[in-house]
RNA sequence: CGGGGCGUGGCUCAGCCUGGCUAGAGCGCCUGGUUCGGGACCAGGAGGUCGGUGGUUCGAAUCCACUCGCCCCGACCA
């Protein structure tokens, strides 16, 4: 295409409300403008970019054998409310009313209608399995959106159903979904990990997350270097680590201490001269409207995540200070699990075994000595512990390293969740009716621009891969108005059309240094500088990821290209 | 929703504290000219209800109240 003619509108500075690069990059590169907040307008670059994208996701789904729908994004109210979800997405979900009333809403995903599909048509066994998927707006009334496109309040996603008859038909639709990702991710030219993830409110049983390692991401991932084991922090599991300072031995029985003031586990660990790994952390939680004391080691913090699967609330909330005084009769700096009747006491595992801590007393400004778990109370064990940076791999016992991260794309196993309470029902071989399993998987379509524009980028714009480039080349002439380079420009341009290369011709009236500068900014890969050196039949091909520029005989200009961007 | 910050030509910002000239600068834009390998130069020009409403005042971009919007931190989060 011609730049002259394109609506391009570059920023020679950084607009004030950007603070990622990616949004910074996209701002000034003409890509978006910002419409409210977490609203985007997609320009001509981004549109074709997204475009690029959605059609290496087409494909891949499709080679999986995935077909392609595309449902309402203006959904009833009754299919979410059908299974729930109504209720449970709260004010995440965008909902509105129409002119008689009635209640609406805008689809997040779209597991209720695709369920409502499959149940209205699926009789039989034979029918399945099924894949189905649609590229689509969805539409999240995010409480803050933020850093550009990263956090959105209307977006487009890839999402993907699958029905089978039984367990193994979904780990193989799983595993297709797993390889598709991967295939699609590589093409774009991501660097990314999948990680073990949290399945969180969707229940099921397995989940996978694409990440793409960024400090403008929201997720923590643990991976550790040596094994290659990779979770979403949520989940992540370290092997148990020996506290600092060995607990004394034998059979000792709790012995109160004055601890005047000291309610942190710092303070306390100053007063006694004991690391904070001797001590017991406790806190309080209300988790299904019922008091939860949860133990854990003193250098340790909760993953509420974790507590929230095992409690089976993830609304969970800590108790307020007057809830605590009543239950403990004491404040929250010197609350121990000793004596503890009226509520029950999980414990994590890095807790088990240990011998003679530190625990508050259950009375202000005292703390108690020589408390073992399983001796001076009894405690549920289980894994309660967020992983740190620094822990060790429980896999190999490597150190494991705590990582930012965008998430690109999810699959999980759903298990039966909306089937069963939709009442998706088929005949088997049998005759006998049974309940399909279903799995469900998404992909963030801008989450891989933005992605890919955190990864590569330097000082002077997006270094975006070729395979989601808006443009393969741009095709510079210095100087335009210079006949022969318009002219030369011009016609290696038309060659690179009919290489099927995405060329841009800069033909813009402009200094050479302002179309260099632009170039470089909207991350086009490759650029042929047309300049004196036509003179001598030569052009220079530049790479705009190592500014590496060789001189080219202008009719070879195009083949080149061509062969670079295989 | 809690905390913080910011709203002044298209963009980046100054002016506000301490009210008073015609509301400024750089960039961008338009016209003409000179230029042409990393965001040129000269000359001329267009463009602003100072987010909105109300108040105080002889007088408000500036002070006060309310309100709307945007950004950041937190809470929240398929």
């Amino acid at each position: 295409m011609i730049w002259s003619k394109l609506f391009i509108p570059t920023l020679r500075e950084n607009p004030a409300e950007a603070e990622v690069p990616s949004h910074q990059l996209l701002l000034r590169a003409g890509y978006i403008r910002q419409l409210s907040a977490g609203i985007y307008s997609y320009l001509f670059l981004a549109q074709r970019s997204l475009l690029k994208i959605t059609q290496i996701v087409r494909q891949e789904m499709d080679a999986i054998g995935a077909q392609e729908m595309l449902l309402p994004a203006l959904n009833p109210a009754e299919v979410w409310q059908e299974s729930g979800r109504w209720d449970i997405m709260g004010d995440n979900l965008f909902k509105l009313k129409d002119r008689f009333g009635r209640d609406l809403c805008l689809g997040m995903t779209h597991e209720e209608v695709m369920t409502t599909i499959a149940r209205g048509e699926l009789r039989s066994y034979k029918q399945l399995p099924q894949i189905w998927y649609q590229i689509q707006t969805k539409f999240r009334d995010e409480p803050r959106p933020k850093s550009g496109l990263l956090r959105v309040r209307q977006f487009i996603m890839k999402d993907s159903y699958t029905f089978d008859m039984d367990a193994a038909g979904l780990d193989a639709a799983y595993d297709k979904h797993y390889q598709a990702y991967c295939r699609i991710f590589d093409r774009c030219g991501l660097e990314y990990m999948v990680v073990e993830a949290h399945s969180g409110a969707m229940g099921g049983s397995q989940s996978h997350e694409f990440m793409v390692a960024s400090d403008a991401g929201e997720d923590f991932v643990a991976v550790c270097p040596g094994c290659g084991y990779a979770a979403n922090l949520e989940k992540a599991v370290a092997a148990p680590q020996p506290p600092a300072l060995a607990d004394p031995e034998g059979d000792r029985a709790p012995e109160e201490f004055h601890t005047p003031g000291r309610k942190t586990i710092a303070e306390v660990a100053e007063f006694t001269g004991l690391p904070e790994s001797s001590q017991m952390k406790s806190l309080v939680l209300v988790a299904d409207g019922k008091p939860v004391l949860v133990m854990l080691r003193g250098d340790h913090q909760l993953s509420e995540a974790k507590f929230g699967m095992i409690a089976n609330d993830p609304e969970f909330r800590p108790a307020q200070a007057d809830e605590i005084q009543a239950w403990f009769g004491a404040a929250a700096g010197s609350l121990g699990p000793v004596g503890v009747k009226n509520m029950p006491i999980l414990a994590d595992r890095a807790l088990e075994g240990r011998r003679n801590m530190i625990a508050g007393a259950n009375k202000d400004d005292h703390h108690l000595r020589h408390v073992t778990p399983g001796e001076d109370f009894r405690a549920e064990f289980h894994d309660l512990r967020q992983v740190a940076e620094g822990d060790v791999c429980g896999k190999c016992g490597g150190t494991l390293d705590v990582r930012k991260t965008v998430e690109v794309g999810h699959i999980f196993k759903l298990g039966y969740k909306y089937s069963e309470s939709m009442g998706l029902r088929v005949l088997n071989a049998d005759g006998k009716e049974v309940t399909p399993i279903m799995g469900s998987y998404g992909i963030g379509i801008e989450r891989i621009l933005c992605a890919a524009i955190e990864l590569f980028h330097d000082k002077d714009g997006m270094i975006l891969p070729a395979a989601i480039a808006p443009f393969q080349v741009v095709i510079t002439p210095a100087n335009n108005s210079d006949g022969a380079q318009a002219e030369a420009a011009r016609g290696i341009y038309q060659q690179c059309l009919a290489l099927g290369i995405d060329a841009l011709l800069d033909d813009r009236d402009e200094r050479p240094g302002v179309k260099f500068k632009d170039a470089d900014l909207i991350g086009v890969p490759w650029r042929i500088v047309v300049g004196k050196k036509l003179a001598s039949g030569m052009v220079e091909l530049v790479d705009r990821k190592t500014r590496q520029a060789t001189d080219v005989a202008v009719g070879e200009a195009p083949a080149l290209v061509k062969q670079r961007l295989r």
